[in-house]
DNA sequence: AGCACGCCGACT
DNA sequence: GTCGGCGTGCTC
């Protein structure tokens, strides 16, 4: 048998499988999906094994190194699914299989250098000696940081003479955490004898001991150390004297570990629940694929029938997979399915370490759980037996990968639905025009919950024109709307959530006289202002410096910063609210593990009566006391030199909106603006989502952009500007060329951000209806331009579907 | 990617 | 004459 490796060396010449020979020790292990390592060229590297065959055409065939993996990392479909990935999203195919991994499955190289065996330690130069006399091994890596150029030429030659060999070790990051736990090594006749014979002495190993015979056949060390109040030492006495027998074992970290989780039962559904759990859940039955578009507004109970219908798929001896945009994996997210489903999940985001986000996946693959719920990513959960994919908050842009490969999770999860033959359930409140365009035209099953659990209204929602407010002397950044509001709850003992649109908005430095806004000198942009630094950041290339006295190119004295942060914010708030007890929520109170939590729970006991952040409060909170929600700068995103700014506007404020009023009193909710009349905004004033996506259309519909027209946006960077435009000018020019109408090839023009990092950026955008070859020219252009990128500092880089066009 | 091979100039 | 510069091509 020949095994066909996808070897880990991303390039487009090797981006296809080699053939190696399998040595009789690892023909039981090795099949598609294993991770091995193999010779390739004069170096070792890992690879996927992706098939076998009988024959290969090659016949001088080197035979496989090592195999990692007992059980496939990969299962037929995410093999087959990653090269659809590749193709799809013009990546390698190995940068696919890696993305469908837990990083901890990534490999791991590691270079080291010792003397072979029989030298002459004469012949070594001085200061080579002088390094091996220490230690028979030296790490490559920790060698190329520390020492000089003479001794690293030094041992070049010494490599070249055969007096130093190079060891490749190519390995896996994986590391499976080790406890110690001890269990009876004696019968219980046996221990009672001892027991009867104890004496006086040592009374701590016999209440451990007896502790261990009444309680439990195997227990953890360190546990049964806290249960007895003693030491490990005293557990070391019993094992010494024979009485326990101490072993070590792999354990899976619980990044729950500690936590108990109550149960809860399924609720009665209301009638329109009923309706879509019935419409999902005949698919399931029979075992068949459709893509449904539930639309429910906020406070609809969708998160309900997601669990109800998980229910139905487990009964069926099936799995599911639930997807949550990464901001939204709150603990109370979490908490919900995992009082529902207690240890038959696993939960898989980016606040847990790589072990626990690679134990979580093991959970998976030793099918130990039966439903995944996590970000994007979650979408490769390696289940074999799926039955049904949920993705919330459907409009969400975080589902689409902005690095390679640039999948979006919707399109993998219906690759996944077919392949399984299980439904798609794409839910939100407001779903993207994309999806919901494609329910109007039945590619999608519609699905809608039009009215809130129990019947509660839905918010009245008070637009205050921030023009007026100026205009009648209040030059805050609270409307007298507001306080008024936030007054009145404080009072009768309800709470305010207050969300600061930050998006386009951030706070950058400029000068009051001139205009001067101090910018990046890599990556035209301007630079962030960060308070707690007292820095200026660049948030593309990390450049960092002090921020000026004077303006750098007028030398005024007004130079100021402009834009809100939440602790301005807050400050603000302590000025005319001095009695309001104020939780922030951003990037800086939320760094560290836990905090999050701690500030959510904080807010849910009623420690606070305002709960101020910024995206992160946006979905999915759910506290019965917030009456009020107000929405400081409604409007800061609508101006983004984005198509798809107004469509993220509504969606956000309507998402913000949703958590005002959720159980029995009334919600409210204002919303700050200076431009009160723009329709995302009258409309989401009555929750009307319907009229929104009509009107959106017409404006999709005149600028030609999606949903009417697919995009795809091809960037050349290069540090040398004359090579960035000659080649996009190529690129725009071949395309032309080839595509038939009504495509159009626009630019090529410098990108929004025309340099990062020093590298000059240029983009063509193209639009399309229908190009089946499309993939295949721009897999020709990757390969007309392949020598140049990797002899060169040219990068190109497509993205088809793009939601970010930087 | 990363490494060897190979063909040209500066030097012990 | 050799050492080392980087352009070219290959890796089962």
């Amino acid at each position: 048998m020949i095994a066909n490796v996808i070897v880990d060396v991303p390039a487009q010449q090797i981006d296809r499988t080699f053939d190696y020979e399998i040595p009789p020790r690892f023909e039981q292990v090795v099949q598609p999906g294993v991770r091995v390592a193999v010779p390739f060229g004069p170096r070792k590297v890992q690879g996927f094994v992706v098939s076998l065959s009988e024959t290969s055409q090659f016949d001088r065939l080197k035979p496989i190194s090592d195999v990692f993996d007992i059980k496939p990392v990969l299962t037929s479909e995410l093999l087959e699914l990653g090269d659809w990935l590749s193709v799809t999203t013009l990546c390698f195919k190995v940068t696919a299989l890696q993305a469908m991994l837990p990083a901890a499955l990534r490999a791991k190289y590691e270079k080291t250098l010792s003397l072979s065996d029989s030298i002459d330690k004469e012949t070594l130069s001085p200061e080579v000696r002088q390094l091996f006399s220490r230690q028979n091994v030296v790490r490559w890596d920790e060698l190329q940081k520390s020492a000089h150029e003479q001794l690293l030429k030094d041992i070049q030659r010494h490599i070249k003479n055969h007096q130093i060999v190079v060891n490749e070790h190519v390995g896996s990051k994986a590391t499976m955490k080790k406890v110690r736990v001890v269990e009876k090594a004696v019968s219980d006749e046996t221990l009672k004898e001892t027991l009867e014979n104890w004496g006086n002495t040592a009374k701590k190993q016999r209440e451990v001991l007896e502790y261990v015979f009444h309680y439990s056949e195997v227990i953890v060390v360190s546990e049964l150390v806290r249960i007895c109040e003693t030491s490990s030492s005293v557990v070391k006495a019993l094992v010494d004297k024979g009485l326990l027998h101490e072993k070590v074992v792999e354990q899976k970290r619980d990044p729950f570990e500690g936590r108990s989780f109550g149960q809860t039962e399924p609720m009665a559904l209301t009638s329109e629940q009923q309706q879509v759990m019935t419409s999902i859940l005949r698919d399931v039955q029979k075992e068949t694929h459709r893509t449904f578009l539930l639309r429910g507004v906020t406070g609809s109970g969708k998160t309900e029938v997601y669990l109800q219908a998980i229910e139905a798929v487990l009964q069926k001896g099936k799995e599911a997979i639930v997807l949550v945009p990464e901001i939204s994996l709150t603990p109370q997210m979490v908490t919900r399915f995992k009082e529902r489903f207690g240890s038959d999940v696993a939960v898989l985001h980016s606040g847990l370490s790589q072990g626990e986000k690679f134990d979580e996946w093991r959970k998976i693959r030793d099918q130990e759980v039966n439903v995944a719920v996590g970000a994007r990513s979650a979408i490769f959960a390696p289940f074999t037996r799926l039955g049904m994919v949920i993705i919330d908050e459907e409009h969400e842009t975080s589902y689409k990968q902005e690095e390679m490969p640039r999948y979006h999770a919707r399109d993998v999860a219906i690759a996944r639905g077919k392949y399984h033959k299980c439904p798609v359930v794409l839910g939100s409140a407001t779903p993207s025009l994309e999806s919901y365009a494609r329910a109007q035209k039945g590619v999608y099953e519609s699905l809608e919950m039009a009215e809130r659990v129990n019947n509660i209204a839905m918010p009245s929602v008070h637009i205050v024109d921030m023009r007026e407010e100026l205009r009648s002397g209040n030059r805050s950044m609270f409307s007298n709307d507001l306080i008024e509001g936030m007054k009145t709850r404080i009072e009768r003992g309800e709470q305010t959530v207050l969300f600061l649109n930050r998006r386009g908005y951030s706070t950058f430095v400029m000068c009051r006289d001139c205009g001067h806004v101090v910018q990046c000198p890599h990556c035209d942009i301007s630079l962030t202002y960060h308070r707690s630094t007292g820095s200026l950041d660049c948030h593309y290339c990390g450049y960092r410096e002090r921020v000026p006295n004077t303006c750098p190119s007028c030398e005024s004295e007004a130079i100021r910063f402009f834009g809100s942060g939440t602790q301005k914010v807050e400050e603000a708030l302590n000025d005319v609210l001095p009695e309001a007890r104020v939780i922030r929520m951003d990037v800086d109170t939320t760094k560290r593990k836990g905090a999050h939590e701690k500030l959510l729970n904080a807010f849910g006991r009623g420690d606070g009566d305002i709960l101020l952040g910024t995206q992160m409060i946006a979905k999915g909170l759910d506290f019965p006391n917030v009456t009020l929600v107000g929405i400081l700068a409604a409007d800061t995103m609508l101006h983004l030199p984005d198509f798809r700014a107004t469509e993220r506007t509504f969606q956000l404020l309507t998402q913000v909106s949703g958590r005002a009023g959720r159980h029995e009193k009334e919600g409210e909710v204002v919303v700050q603006t200076y431009d009160p009349e723009h329709y995302s905004i009258q409309l989401m004033q009555n929750h009307d989502f319907v009229s929104f996506f009509q009107r959106e259309m017409l404006t999709r519909k005149r600028g030609q952009y999606p949903p009417y027209m697919f995009l795809t946006v091809i960037t050349v960077s290069d540090t040398e500007l004359m090579k960035v435009a000659q080649t996009t000018d190529r690129i725009a020019q071949f395309l032309k060329e080839r595509l038939q109408e009504p495509s159009v090839v626009l630019g090529p023009v410098a990108s929004p951000i025309p340099r990062i990092n020093d590298r000059y950026r240029h983009q063509c955008v193209i639009k399309y209806k229908h190009e089946p070859k499309l993939t295949s020219f721009l897999q020709d252009i990757l390969s007309m331009y392949q020598t140049e990128m990797t002899r060169t500092d040219l990068t190109i880089t497509i993205d088809q579907n793009p939601y970010m066009m930087m």
